[in-house]
DNA sequence: ATTAGATTTGGAATAGTTCTTGATCTTATT
DNA sequence: AATAAGATCAAGAACTATTCCAAATCTAAT
């Protein structure tokens, strides 16, 4: 395992470890496409871009870095409807705006001192833990 | 086919037809089972509970007649993660609070005036048809 | 160097959902 | 009331994203 460096060029730095999950070759290089190009790839789509580098990783790995990553709080699993997740490495709060039109997927901060959890009418003792707010539309001009 | 009623009381009145959808027996009983108990039942879980009525029902149909009902917003669909999907008769802007305690889904209210657009940077152009917002957590007390 | 444990791989398995096809029903038209 | 056209339904096969499994490989610590 772990042929692949042809060309073994020294990776630009990573540490080894990130909120205490162990930095692979493998969740490396996951991990930077999802910082490289941040437009929200699935799975198999961070398959087919890591394959470049890394030619014999396989789908169930990829599979297994993203899950690890998130589980660490690396990155973040965002779900539109039932489509395959993906993968956002936006760790600021923010919800995700679907065009309809090109399929574009684009982070949606709050306004500033915005705080969500003051506008709902949460039951009495509820934690929340996470928030995920998804919103689907068509960016008209632009 | 239709051969399920043994008891054949008069359904309590339904129209004929709501939102341009013709009310079958089959997506009939779906709907009442939605109102009945307002529970976000999956779609098996109404298929369970619409046997009592309509015994030759097939799971098949139930999802033809929830993804007819959500077509012509008659109920919504509600996804949590990648969980198999909901299905809500409440109609309201609105969103869900999973307790991850129970496994209860509850609805959420906006605090009265709130038009959650307003507290987003929405991308410039940007048209919404529809939010989901979900929230993860536990209701401790109660 | 050796060993124990973690990770990766490839393929099989799973689960929710969708698709397909023929049967049945409804509605409109005679 | 009979008929025809189109909608709906039932049953099961097919599909797809994801997870599981077992064997191979790697890593870290001795």
């Amino acid at each position: 395992m772990n042929q692949d460096h042809a060309t073994a060029q020294a990776e630009p730095t990573l540490p080894d470890e990130i909120n205490g999950l162990r930095m692979t070759r493998q969740r490396r290089e996951v991990y930077r496409i999802l910082h490289d190009q941040r437009d929200h790839p699935t799975a198999n789509d961070v398959f087919m871009r890591v394959k470049d580098r890394l030619p014999s990783i396989s789908l169930a790995t990829v599979y297994n870095c993203v899950e690890a990553l998130v589980q660490h709080g690396i990155v973040r699993q965002v779900n539109f409807d039932r489509e395959p997740s993906r993968f956002c490495p936006n760790l600021d709060d923010h919800g995700h705006f679907h065009d309809e039109g090109t399929g574009v997927i684009h982070d949606v901060r709050f306004k500033p001192g915005v705080q969500l959890v003051d506008l709902l009418d949460l039951p009495p003792g509820a934690l929340i833990n996470d928030i995920e707010i998804t919103l689907r539309g068509r960016l008209t001009l632009s």
